[in-house]
DNA sequence: TCTGGGGTCCTAGGACCC
DNA sequence: TCTGGGGTCCTAGGACCC
């Protein structure tokens, strides 16, 4: 059997409220919370601080009803540097102990300390993270220990503010299956329907279900759901994971159910600029975009259009997020739109990809044959093919190969 | 009191290839 | 002329999380 691992879960309280109060102690001890955009007609409560909490003001609640609630209530704009900061602030303390961390979010991350706490208790180990981003950062945390990933997570939510849980598997029984299902992880109101049409209501009820009943009634969700409910989980810690950016997108609700084309227009060209514009940031490409549409009956409708060659460049997302619109919109009244560019890669990568040869446009020339063979003696029969399979995401296309294709080959 | 904006992962059907 | 089964990619939509 594989060595128990001990993971670390953990979770900033109320973060941007924290960030805030930290930032400015005449805060502190107030009911604060920090709501997208106080003036627009849409804004929403996306932090509140625990005094404010205390007094029912909770995420998702509209900044009206808040204020109607609790007159009092200081709302702040977000300032998202100001929580970026602190945020890096935060995991380089984490990463002070060990760089198996792999972030989640802004404001939380898991830690693998297996190795170190060879030395040290984790339980102690856990108290000196807390206490450091604390007294540094002057932010509360809590902090869930527990030998996986989801069992960390759901210790970390157990105590709040400032606590520190340990849940060892042999805890699950007693301290998870007498929980309603919807309280766990992974499981929302959607999914928790389903589970209550098949009579399972708590964790231990998940736990315990016929295998062919969860399978037929969610699939595979289903059954890696019921594996969690018996507290077993095998994803490892991946430092590498915030680095492999799947999609980067933007949207926007408009002030008004809009049909005004020219505004329409008007907000996809922020849009695309918006998108662009954090692509280049991250020096990423992708191969599809697509469009999103909520109407205002809030039904979501999208479109995607997949490419041979990435695409990045603001105009060129315009066109062609302007193209899928027209395609798909009846004149219905509109309440969100948004933009995503999906099946993402490094830029650099792409534009070797393109320098390079590109296999219909060289097929039929009598060289690309004799490259070919060549790869296949030096590295054997079906190289190229693995090499495809193995670098799925840096040379996405199956039709041309990178310099750095061919250098990865090499290493195997 | 109707519900923001950033993402990820999964599913299901159809096209296409072997 | 009709037939199978596996695999991948694309599109659209759903669910979930912070």
């Amino acid at each position: 059997m594989a060595k128990a691992r001990i993971i670390l879960h953990v979770d900033m309280n109320s973060f941007y409220a924290s960030v805030e109060q930290a930032y400015n102690p005449e805060l502190k001890g107030k009911a604060i919370a920090i709501a997208g955009n106080p003036k627009e007609r849409r804004g929403i409560i996306v932090t509140s601080s625990y005094e404010a909490r205390a007094k029912g003001i909770y995420t998702t609640m509209s900044v009206g009803e808040a204020l109607r609630k609790l007159p009092e209530l200081i709302l702040l704009p977000p300032d998202f540097q100001k929580y970026r900061t602190a945020s890096k602030a935060m995991f380089s303390i984490l990463r002070s102990y060990t760089n198996l961390i792999e972030p989640v979010s802004i404001d939380e991350g898991y830690l693998d300390i297996s190795e170190i706490s060879d030395e040290r208790h984790p339980l102690e180990i856990a108290k000196e993270i807390q206490m450091r981003i604390y007294r540094e950062l002057d932010l509360p945390c809590s902090i869930g220990i527990a030998p996986n990933k989801f069992l960390a997570k759901t210790a970390s939510d157990m105590k709040k503010p400032m606590g520190i849980t340990v849940l060892r598997k042999r805890d699950v029984p007693e301290k998870l299956w007498p929980l309603p299902v919807i309280n766990m992880h992974g499981v929302g109101e959607s999914t928790a329907k389903k589970l209550a049409a098949i009579k399972v209501e708590t964790i231990g009820d998940l736990a315990h279900i016929d295998e062919l009943i969860i399978k037929k009634a969610l699939g595979k969700n289903g059954e890696r759901l019921k594996r969690r409910a018996n507290g077993e989980d095998t994803r490892e810690v991946d430092p590498n994971a915030i680095y492999q950016t799947k999609s980067v997108g933007n949207s926007t609700t408009l002030p008004f159910d809009e049909t005004d084309i020219d505004v329409l227009e008007k907000t996809f060209l922020k849009l695309s600029e918006k998108v662009a514009e954090r692509l280049d940031a991250k020096k990423l490409c992708g191969t599809t975009i697509s469009i999103q549409i909520r109407d205002a009956d809030w039904h979501n409708h999208s479109k995607s259009k997949t490419f041979q060659n990435p695409i990045h460049e603001k105009n060129r997302i315009y066109e062609e997020a302007l193209e899928l619109f027209h395609k798909s919109w009846d004149g219905v009244p509109i309440r969100l739109l948004g933009i995503t560019v999906s099946n993402v890669l490094e830029r650099r990568q792409s534009a070797e990809q393109l320098s390079l040869f590109n296999f219909e446009q060289f097929a039929k020339q009598e060289p690309i044959y004799n490259i070919i063979d060549e790869i296949e003696k030096k590295f054997g029969k079906g190289a190229i093919q693995k090499g495809i399979e193995i670098n799925k995401k840096s040379y996405a296309s199956k039709t041309s190969f990178s310099k750095d294709f061919f250098e990865d080959l090499k290493d195997r």
